[in-house]
DNA sequence: ACGCGGTCTTGACAGTCGTCAAGACTTTCT
DNA sequence: AGAAAGTCTTGACGACTGTCAAGACCGCGT
């Protein structure tokens, strides 16, 4: 799959994959390649996540790299194929963010402690990368390209809540009365809005958005007592 | 006030404010000038809508007109004003939709029936210009410009949701335990992942958005049973 | 009927964008 | 060492953008 890619990227190096003798030597090319490629995006991640999708150029990218914007064509076939690999990057950097505090917890009340403390903390340092998150998901809203890729993350992003909150219950002996896609909806609108108001130069953003992420938890708490 | 902006526009038509003759006549003028504004920034809303903020350009938005596109920079000084003047022409459509329902209803099951119905009805209708709408809110995560009045138009919509839940809790007789802003959040945050499937081609949107609300209403009404 | 001021069109400007071809440089293989 | 393949730079292209000046058009008041 590397290889179809790399062959379809780099048209002056047409050679088949039938070829066995020099195997060893295109797949450390390969690799090469990909690093380079993993670099370039991870650069213009940084610029995307600084400047937002509508005003950020391949230039502006390659200004962030120690080389000129001609090769980010040599790297990826478009700019939407530089953005997609993009967002792939960061999905993995994103989606199991969660998943050590869910492993490590032994209560309902220390899981919920610290669940609620880790997304105010993700708030503080992360306030760009998930601008760039919101942004790019709203894209996709208006252009068919990303959508597929955005429907995928925004689903690996439900299961990781759903991973902590299913935790959270079972620790709590309770069942949840909200659908996964409804418990992240509600803990992703949490998020949203701290995030406008954490960049917009509020402070309290992030301790507010802790206090509503308990609250919540607690309301999925009660729910079983009826 | 309109007067100033008047003048600041139209550098060909520096009359004074002074002029207590013709009175009558400026005012009719202002009026013409401030209808067409109006129109004008309707068109810049619909393309908007159509194509978002990144996609959108004056020559498009006057091709959605009987105009050319340097009428635009007749109204407006700068893309940026007519931007704004648009989001501030979104608000007093979007700030009172559900202020009827509030009015109308006689019980909390009834709110809560025409409350969530109105909701998907609003999705079912009016996607584009909700997509619009959180565009640019996100926008404002990256520039300043549009910042303060997203903030105010923000905070009408929370106001406008508080009508709802505070006239929701005094029918059922309970208290709520969630604040206007975490509960604004929470029902936005449904509406937009409702949204994203909406436009996804998702048939059921609509209705898990319904059911979603309910049962967030709901949990609100448990809460203060303990 | 004439002139004037508000309204709108036209065409151009400087800049930026994505894209790509041509070639220079670097690394690797024989 | 020489050849070949991979990597990167440079400079240009056509298209598109926001902006604005010059002037045409039109309706109104006198």
């Amino acid at each position: 799959m590397t290889d179809v890619d790399h062959v379809a990227v780099v048209p002056s190096a047409p050679y088949q994959a039938v070829e066995t003798n020099r195997e060893r030597v295109s797949r450390r090319q390969v690799d090469k390649f990909a690093e380079r490629r993993a670099q370039l995006a991870d650069a213009a991640l940084q610029t995307l996540a600084e400047l937002g999708y509508a005003r950020t150029s391949l230039r502006e990218i390659a200004q962030n790299t120690e080389f000129s914007h001609g090769v980010l064509h040599y790297y990826f076939s478009d700019k939407e194929d530089l953005i997609t690999h993009c967002v792939r990057q960061y999905e993995a950097a994103c989606v199991t963010r969660y998943d050590e505090i869910v492993a490590s917890a032994s209560s309902a009340g220390e899981l919920k402690r610290e669940f609620s403390a880790a997304m105010a903390q993700t708030l503080r340092t992360d306030a760009p990368m998930h601008r760039l998150w919101y942004d790019l998901r709203n894209q996709s809203l208006f252009e068919e390209s990303f959508r597929a890729d955005v429907l995928e993350i925004d689903q690996h992003r439900e299961e990781m809540i759903w991973r902590v909150i299913s935790r959270y219950a079972s620790f709590g002996g309770f069942s949840i009365a909200l659908s996964p896609g409804a418990a992240y909806a509600i803990l992703d609108g949490l998020f949203q809005q701290a995030l406008l108001h954490h960049l917009a130069g509020d402070m309290d953003a992030a301790e507010v958005l802790r206090a509503n992420v308990v609250r919540v938890l607690d309301g999925l708490e009660v729910r079983d007592s009826r």
